[in-house]
DNA sequence: TTTTCTTAGGTAACCGGTTACACAACCAGT
DNA sequence: ACTGGTTGTGTAACCGGTTACCTAAGAAAA
């Protein structure tokens, strides 16, 4: 490897001391006119960019952050990490991704790894964590679509009014019988999602227990719950899953069993993914704001970083209903 | 933040210097074995974990590689920084994740950072960098997708015979009339794509120019090309989209003029991104090992940095016809 | 004129590791 | 006994920045 210019040859160049040129680096102490000429020439004429890795040992900050998820290959996490890293670069921040699978072991890794590399702060999603590791972190950490503990700065959706709006939309379309396919039993957000179809339809005459499936996010559990559900339930003419990924298993599933969509079943979904534009018919669902998710989470993780003032560590994002085809 | 402990505070426990620590860690150099258990002991003890920014400063590389992708959000990266995230894991190494959306500006700029950084590798899936700028670097790169110029390691697909493979499929399938939807002029792999298609029925009688249309790779502008391909070839009977997102959006246009898939028009895809498969009809594609891709450029990139002998720097990986339900 | 404040800029310690070098102890070979 | 190689360990320089501290000059205040 070449050898970098460092903060010496500049300094020698311009005929001044090393803590003069870090001076004019960092626009901090006094440096006359004539020589902050002559130290900005010279590091134009050596392409001088100073290295971060001196100033991270020294200032035990990085100006990088970690980005925690379960899986970039789940379509929820893209855009999301998208976000990060826009606005992280917008704020001269660089992430660091780490794919957990939700698995304990290899999430404490990645935060030791992190640590070591004196990593500024961390976004994490995910559910195995506990307040304590985090506490011991001693670095400001946000946590998106999952609820960890009550201060620990999160981000959330409003899950369980999602949920409802969709329940409450199948009604409006005169859906008789209306099914749930819900996510991970314990994780906040699947509960709360199935909470709110709860709320809005244990009421009816026609609700029973067994019109709630589980599926684990993913298209395959899906397929099998949606199958399961039809054959069992013949009756039903609409699904609300708890995910997009999860609607599309079900109209997948209703389609080998020779149902129309949305003639004799109306299928919902949560979350708006980019896929859930791309399925014919087009998905209807409660479409979260993702980007803006990561968005606000990588603002708030910087100002706490830079010890600016946040007006809330909690904020609950709105959803919005988006009708496509599917209903 | 804590302070934590450090080094020093080790040798001072174990009773020993700063030196024989250091050893101890890196395995290194001569060490008693009634030191080493101290040493050991102590780092138990304390719960020491090695300052990774220290580290760097010293040894001029940062146990990190850059991963430059035009923007995560399209369905072909997600899997691919699965892959290298995984790899590198696996390795000991991190990864940082920069989106260029093809920009140069934006591209320069995530290498400056990334070289400042200590970077010890990087790889590249994008178009727009020359091959001075990459040599500047005087770091190991590898590319991936696209080839940037001869003497960079670089990994691609069999884009032409895939191509081929994909037309010559439509053509066994009965098809009378195959056209093309490409990607953007002078993006390499499109350009390959298009010249692949291009030899299997430039010998046609059937075959005129006006039979390959123009996308960038996305959906929209394919519904758009599909929409003014078939209206002013209604006889065309099948088309080779140059990537999956292109052939979703044919599909979609082709519902819309109501034509029937695959009774009335078959539609091939490229790439074999997860949505192929959550289409209605499924898409038939020509599928690319993405995560082997992601996995050959990390090993390589990493043999680079650690010196280690790599057999080549050029591999061209076997696609694969998957086929599906909408031929 | 003396004191004090502000501006300017150099020297060197420091961040937390790694390693060249020096030195000592011990053993084997001549 | 002398030489040379192997083993074990500490001291200090170094990586490339930042900044506390010191000195000094000129301007303003006493």
């Amino acid at each position: 490897m070449k050898k970098l210019v460092s903060i010496k040859d500049v300094a020698k160049q311009a005929g001044v001391s090393v803590a003069t040129v870090s001076r004019v680096l960092n626009n901090k102490g006094y440096v006359s006119e004539s020589a902050r000429k002559k130290v900005e020439q010279s590091i134009q004429e050596l392409n001088y960019k100073p290295n971060e890795v001196a100033r991270s040992l020294f200032k035990k900050q990085s100006k990088t952050i970690g980005l925690i998820v379960p899986d970039i290959m789940n379509p929820f996490f893209p855009e999301l990490a998208r976000a990060v890293e826009d606005i992280a670069a917008e704020l001269g921040y660089s992430v660091i991704l780490c794919n957990t699978d939700e698995n304990k072991e290899k999430e404490q890794h990645y935060l030791d790894v992190l640590l070591q590399k004196y990593v500024d702060g961390i976004i994490v999603s995910s559910n195995t964590l506990s307040a304590e590791q985090i506490h011991k972190l001693h670095i400001p950490i946000v946590s998106i679509d999952r609820e960890i503990s009550q201060g620990i700065p999160t981000i959330v959706v409003e899950n369980k009014k999602g949920a409802q709006t969709a329940t409450r939309f199948l009604k409006d379309k005169e859906c008789k019988k209306i099914a749930h396919i819900r996510g991970p039993l314990g994780v906040t957000n699947a509960d709360e999602r199935c909470e709110g179809y709860k709320e809005v339809v244990s009421g009816e005459p026609w609700f029973r227990e067994s019109y709630i499936v589980n599926g684990y996010f993913d298209m395959q559990s899906s397929i099998e719950a949606t199958n399961k559900l039809l054959r069992l339930h013949p009756e039903i003419d609409g699904i609300f899953a708890a995910n997009d990924t999860m609607a599309i298993g079900a109209i997948k599933s209703a389609h080998q069993l020779g149902r129309k969509i949305p003639e004799d079943i109306a299928i919902i979904g949560f979350d708006g993914i980019a896929l859930s534009k791309a399925t014919v018919p087009e998905l209807t669902t409660i479409v979260q704001p993702i980007y803006e998710l990561g968005k606000k989470a990588t603002t708030m993780l910087v100002h706490l970083i830079e010890k600016k003032p946040v007006e809330k560590t909690f904020y609950e994002l709105e959803v919005r209903l988006v009708e496509r085809h599917s209903t």
